[in-house]
DNA sequence: GCTTGACCTCAAGTTCACTTGAACTCGTAA
DNA sequence: TTACGAGTTCAAGTGAACTTGAGGTCAAGC
């Protein structure tokens, strides 16, 4: 496996170049070394790439990711910090599903107006009280 | 009730008050007249401001809660398009659950690295797939 | 030898959801 | 009467995460 060039990471990966040159120019991943103008990226690109993937998907931004990694390269990971953004998860799981739940009643509920469904008056309660209390981080 | 003024919805539903012209601006509230400069706002805000919360918690952006409205205020009772919203909440949460319980399982796991546990390996395949195949509509 | 396509740099632009600042107007309380 | 606090407008700024555009380089194929 040669030392792929920028398409061939980002047709790999399914990022775009533009985001390939924009992650290393903030220090999130590297180039191995050039040939000619062209950068080359040493495979373990894809893992890496994998995890800052990872690390979205968790919700994390590009600095949080960028903050946990290791200089050498490698992952470091506070398992602290992994509980904290799993419980964070999990609070957003309650709440999506309250919504979904209550998305989906709406859509069947026969009250004339989704106002004076009690279900749906739940639902809206939870959520202001939500904004009120703490912002949720959710972006 | 009186019709309160930007201060006390504020305080009321905890936004700031430069979100609450921020969304008059863009067509998401309306105040309900002016006494002097200040705006007024019909008692009803609270419940529109729980319903564009409840959206925003459920992850949709500011332009498709509007759209969530019809003119005359109410909510839209477009089944069809709840059903959907549901459905993709439904697979976002399925996404979300994996990726809870892969970083709590990471926060625990004994492999000396994290990229040597294979329940690790798997979650960074999702996330790179996931990656991959379309965007995945969460900021 | 010329064109093409994929790469390069650097600066500037984009979208979202707000926030901030400057300059102004009120109503009320001291 | 003056000072204040809370409201007002409008334009500009912010930060995150990219994208776009202009102008340039280079290897390969016709």
């Amino acid at each position: 496996m040669k030392d792929p060039d920028i398409g061939a990471v980002a047709r790999e990966t399914g990022l775009a170049t533009s985001t390939l040159r924009y992650y290393e120019e903030i220090g999130l991943i590297t180039s191995s070394g050039r040939k000619g103008l062209r950068r080359l990226f040493d495979p373990g690109i894809y893992e890496r790439l994998a995890l800052i993937s990872l690390g979205r998907n968790a919700g994390f931004s590009l600095k949080e990711i960028g903050a946990m990694f290791a200089q050498d390269g490698n992952p470091r990971i506070d398992r602290a910090q992994l509980h904290d953004k799993a419980d964070e998860l999990d609070r957003l799981i309650r709440r999506l599903r309250a919504m979904r739940d209550g998305l989906r009643h709406a859509a069947e509920c026969p009250a004339p107006s989704h106002l004076e469904c009690p279900t749906f008056q739940r639902l809206l309660k939870a959520a202001s009280a939500d904004a009120k209390r703490g912002k949720s981080k959710r972006k």
